[in-house]
DNA sequence: CGACAAAAAGACCTTTTTATCCTCATTGAC
DNA sequence: GTCAATGAGGATAAAAAGGTCTTTTTGTCG
């Protein structure tokens, strides 16, 4: 019911916001996010066309969120990856009155008005980190985050350490 | 959101509805539903596999709901095409514990889970014209229905694909 | 300035979904 | 029993989605 890129898309914006202001290179994410690397970086070009991120080439560059994580929708990513289809009028050309949808569609569309809506309801901070709550991209605890440091070989520790919801930087 | 195909099949399962128990042919039922008429024989095997409907050869031959129509809903009709597919654990392998998502995955989850309940909640025969209602199928007033008559030659209207000699063995 | 790091862009490949075709098996009417 | 209507099923093809690769452009830093 969501597709591969819409899933790939929220992945990434968590990402990116999880590290608030500091650019997010599409390598980094895309070994976070666990999205294969080339597709995410097509994909971020997309976000970066629909505005959702800002795009810094050369060194030390990457992505960042363009709005804060509070103004930014699920709905928006997955506008920007790909239009949200509601039900507008009948799919079989005949009788269609606009607004007049026959049970079946209204259903159906009722339906997607409902994910719409919940969708548009909800901003990227929500997803992000909360007292009580498992971490974000389900990562028992610990949050993944992006280790400037070691830049080359290694991928960051995973160990199953201590439940500290607090994030670090 | 919905498929092509889970579409294509909940036109075909409202389309035998409306024939209460007369049989009705794959090929009326794509003429009807505008479906290509392969397409939905071979959805229908499926649909027959599932036990929705109940296929007939031969001679007045054709589709029937296996149960009444207040007793098949949306959500039958798309298991039977299309697995529903819920978030039931962490799409990244990682901290997986049974029930607990992350923010962002809890969330997606709980609009399908709308959306589940509101397509088991729906049976078939809510589809059917109600009083004061636009008719299933969106034609606007009328319900389009299998003319028994002029089975044989040439019926009406039809978008310019002429009847095809079969070539007979 | 020149070297290097990173995104942009677009060509290409793979898999899944959607759609078609053709032959066989079944069935009811006569 | 014969025959024609009808679904079943397999093989195939076209289109869309998902994914990869290479080159170009743009920026930072020494």
């Amino acid at each position: 019911m969501i597709s591969q890129t819409v899933e790939y898309a929220l992945r990434a914006i968590v990402t990116i916001a999880q590290h608030e202001g500091v650019p997010c290179t599409a390598q980094k994410i895309a070994e976070i996010t666990q999205v294969p690397a080339p597709y995410l970086s097509k994909m971020m070009q997309g976000m970066a066309r629909a505005n959702l991120v800002v795009s810094k080439r050369g060194l030390h560059g990457g992505f960042v969120l363009t709005k804060d994580a509070t103004e930014t929708t699920i709905l928006d990513v997955i506008e920007a990856v790909e239009p949200f289809q509601r039900i507008r009028e009948c799919p079989l050309g005949i009788g269609s009155h606009e607004g007049a949808l026959c049970p079946l569609h209204r259903r159906l569309d009722n339906a997607m008005e409902t994910v719409e809506a919940s969708f548009r309801d909800a901003t990227i901070a929500e997803l992000l980190s909360q007292p009580g709550s498992v971490s974000p991209l389900c990562d028992e605890g610990q949050i993944v985050t992006i280790d400037l440091a070691s830049s080359s070989t290694d991928t960051a520790t995973k160990t199953s350490t201590p439940r500290k919801p607090k994030q670090k930087k």
